[in-house]
DNA sequence: GTCATAATATTGATATATCAAATAATGATT
DNA sequence: AATCATTATTTGATATATCAATATTATGAC
């Protein structure tokens, strides 16, 4: 009977994050068009640590390095960010968010705080502090 | 302060499906080639409940309803499934699993059972009854 | 200083997620 | 029976995940 409980975990852990990113996406598409959650992340990864490599970026957001390149072109099409020549890496390239870039972060931000809030209504904070145990014990068990 | 452990929460949420699947993907390619973990969860709910439609199909194992058109493609193309015409309804088609695609999953299911030990190792069964608390409220919370 | 190796990023191929549009068949209405 | 709304599935377009291969640059051993 445990491996019936274990099976329906995995499966309600699969759909809660799997509604949240649905439910993140819908109000965010609505709100501010043609942009991503994960493009956001990665924008507001780079303006917090804006020193990273694309490879540390990667590791921040738990994403591939192919992914991170790909969203960076697009927020680069989009104008969030410019591209220029790294001062001392030649592999690399220096990237700077626009003042749009900027400015979107800005406004959506209100927005992922409600997202989160209303996605948490009615936790206690000790239950989520024991579902964060919970969760960081599978990290740690399936890293080995 | 409550933001930050809100934004903490969702990372580790996300983190742990990713290990998890991250874990599971690369155990089962080791023993079984090139099968898929998404593969093998339509392939066993159609074994499990035979008389689904593609679309019941999809909200069981909570995908897309295209995703799931295009992996039973890929199922019957892998010789798993037979497709054949529908007694009743020609917008439908009869799916059946063949031998090969029986058989695989007999063979899969010790080691599905077995990462799912593996990710809940030292988990206490109340914590992980809280957890799923947590979680099922999400799904409550981002679906309405 | 040269060379092997490591680090950084990109690209290609395939699978999946999502949304929208298209097809086709069914069921209900008149 | 012809029409119309609904249902079941497929297809197209774009984004992301993953793995493998490639290109370029940097660095350390010698």
């Amino acid at each position: 009977m445990t491996e019936k409980l274990n099976a329906t975990f995995f499966y309600i852990l699969e759909k809660s994050i799997k509604s949240y990113r649905q439910m993140a996406q819908r109000t965010i598409s609505d709100e501010f068009g043609s942009i991503t959650v994960d493009q956001l992340l990665v924008l507001q990864t780079m303006k917090d640590q804006p020193e990273l490599t694309q490879q540390q970026i990667a590791v921040a957001v738990f994403k591939d390095f192919a992914s991170i390149t790909r969203i960076i072109d697009l927020l680069v099409r989009k104008g969030y960010l410019k591209r220029s020549d790294h001062p001392t890496d030649r592999r690399r390239f220096a990237l700077t968010l626009t003042s749009e870039g900027e400015d979107l972060l800005i406004q959506v931000r209100p927005r992922i705080l409600k997202n989160r809030r209303i996605a948490l209504e009615g936790v206690e904070e000790e239950e989520m502090a024991i579902a964060r145990k919970v969760l960081a014990r599978i990290v740690e068990n399936c890293s080995k």
